[in-house]
DNA sequence: TTGTACGCGTTATCAA
DNA sequence: TTGATAACGCGTACAA
């Protein structure tokens, strides 16, 4: 019976053996494998020959070293398991598949310190480019500026940093929040609560700052106290909303504009809990188009943020300054839709 | 104005450089950023002090071709975007974190040909390992092979090939299988259908089997009309559904067991445009415990699958081959658990 | 404690 | 068309 050890990794197959084999030079087997011009056809069919026999595959991690180049992006995501994020990344996996790149994925947990680390490992390993989505943590711009620093571009997407130069991908959070508080707004709604993200990544403060704004267009007047942090999750939604039942019925909102789906969800579980109707005594509204939103009673409106493309798009710009095809800073923003179903008071 | 061009990697800092100006070698160098004792206390710090200032980070590359170790791993998965695979994903993810090993996220998208080039480009990046769950393709066994005959181990999740001596973690597809049907024949169900996976992936045969084993345990006859293949996706289950409603109403199914909780959703989909109601006319069961099967009308019976912990599993199996800790060829069954809901007609 | 020589596998460069 | 040499940046092994 064989005994586990170090794994025995058969000697692998170089340009070397092949080229020994042959009684030739390892640079003309590199040609012909690389399918250069100039090598003659007829060695050209021996090294491929016996390339294949011996199973050879090239090392990319040598060619990487030579070209200081290893095709390969790293991408850093606050979360994986809610629908938005893996939509994503299905965009940047179709991006990076058709030009040749790989796509290392780490994942900050929310985590800052996890997120500078993957950060600095992702540069260690000599990334071609970054792709992130930050972390629900204070801003630290030293591992960001670090990485531009080492010629590393960076293209930030959905909770984006829009003020190192850096290329950012994401909706027009601050308008769309605004478009469907006036969606409420024009429907009658007359005390209108925010479950807000936290304020230290980007959607949280856009966010927060379409509600006001609508409000403001309206001449409605702002409460602090109908704002509570929900923070993107279930749980956190749940609790905000109890705290706005907790208010004096007189004071109570009739919508609320939730920061994202989930935590919308969460507050939908409160308000049947206090065995309040939707829309009839509180509308709720959220703006992740989450898979479950068509699901849940009533279906949830909310906006469409297109991940998909928002994955896509980013990836072809970091791409393209990689390539140097375009030049760092740019804004892009990823037209987004309103969704309307029937928790806000429609159909 | 700036006009694009090659980006201009402003020259990475190197060991030698860090020597060079502290007039030292560059062994003393490494020898110190890698914390190794015998270095000279005064001069280990001045070389972090300036390491710092020039704020060298390692060159993982360099450091991989040396050590014949990438430190990473390669994840094959056929999708990405429904709820299954990302939580297998943030298995994955939690134990190669803890472990010091990144993550390489490849999607074959159901596609043979797309996971065998994968499966090879990962090999010459040389990972030190792949976790694979295979596509829906025709089986070709020979790009695994290549791999583990150059010595990367395979660990297999979920989809899995159980015949090539790679260790392989799943549920125990074809008891599960069993065990739901039983729950509906239990329930004095009598005509029960099958929405069948395809057979060239193992979950798709396996469930086949326990959907049959169950009925001949219960003398049940085995119709094959009452079989139809539905894939994993919505559309499929749907699709699959309308032609088992198409037989004379004598014929038709009391109950259905499908491959998977999303095929399940499209069949439920399909019986509900025909005005049959779940589960009086027709009980439907799943397979995955998706994230919306607590959210679907009625709420769907199926099988938790735990894919956190397949995810978990797998890659810490993985990484003790990697490490010569343990052999493979192992075969680890999940604990899977049977979840009762309202759409097989309890409760 | 520190340094030198070399090798990892590849490709660029220049010479033959 | 082909080959020799060097270089990419690091770590091992051994010598000083």
């Amino acid at each position: 019976m064989r005994t586990p050890g170090k794994t025995v990794k058969s000697r692998q197959v170089t340009l070397e053996d092949i080229a020994r084999e042959l009684g030739i030079s390892a640079m003309t087997v590199s040609r012909a494998i690389n399918d250069r011009p100039n090598v003659d056809k007829k060695t050209k069919e021996r090294i491929l020959q016996v390339a294949r026999e011996h199973g050879y595959i090239r090392n990319e991690i040598a060619r990487s070293l030579m070209l200081k180049k290893s095709q390969t992006i790293g991408v850093v995501v606050p979360e994986i398991t809610h629908s938005f994020f893996p939509e994503v990344i299905r965009g940047i996996e179709e991006v990076t598949y058709s030009s040749g790149y790989h796509l290392i994925l780490a994942h900050s947990a929310e985590n800052g310190d996890r997120e500078r680390s993957a950060i600095r490992t992702l540069v260690a390993k000599r990334v071609d480019g970054l792709l992130i989505s930050t972390a629900q943590a204070p801003e630290t711009k030293s591992a960001y500026l670090q990485a531009t620093r080492m010629g590393t571009p960076i293209v930030f997407f959905d909770r984006i940093v829009d003020n190192i130069g850096a290329s950012c991908v994401s909706i027009d959070d601050e308008e769309c929040t605004a478009k469907i508080t006036q969606h409420l707004i024009d429907h009658g709604y007359k005390r209108i609560a925010h479950l807000s993200g936290p304020a230290n990544v980007s959607i949280g403060r856009a966010r927060m700052k379409g509600f006001k704004k609508a409000l403001r267009r309206n001449s409605i007047e702002f409460r602090r106290q109908l704002v509570v942090e929900s923070g993107f999750h279930e749980d956190g939604g749940y609790k905000a909303m109890k705290k706005l039942l907790q208010l004096p019925a007189n004071q109570r909102p009739d919508a609320v504009v939730s920061v994202n789906d989930p935590a919308a969800f969460g507050a939908m579980a409160a308000i049947n809990e206090d065995h309040l109707k939707i829309p009839d005594d509180i509308a709720i509204v959220g703006m992740s188009n989450d898979i479950r939103s068509t699901l849940v009673s009533p279906p949830l409106t909310t906006i469409n943020q297109s991940p998909f493309m928002i994955g896509k798009i980013a990836a072809e710009i970091l791409i393209s300054e990689i390539e140097g095809r375009s030049m760092p800073g740019r804004a892009v923003i990823v037209q987004a839709e309103l969704v309307i179903r029937s928790s806000c008071g429609c159909k």
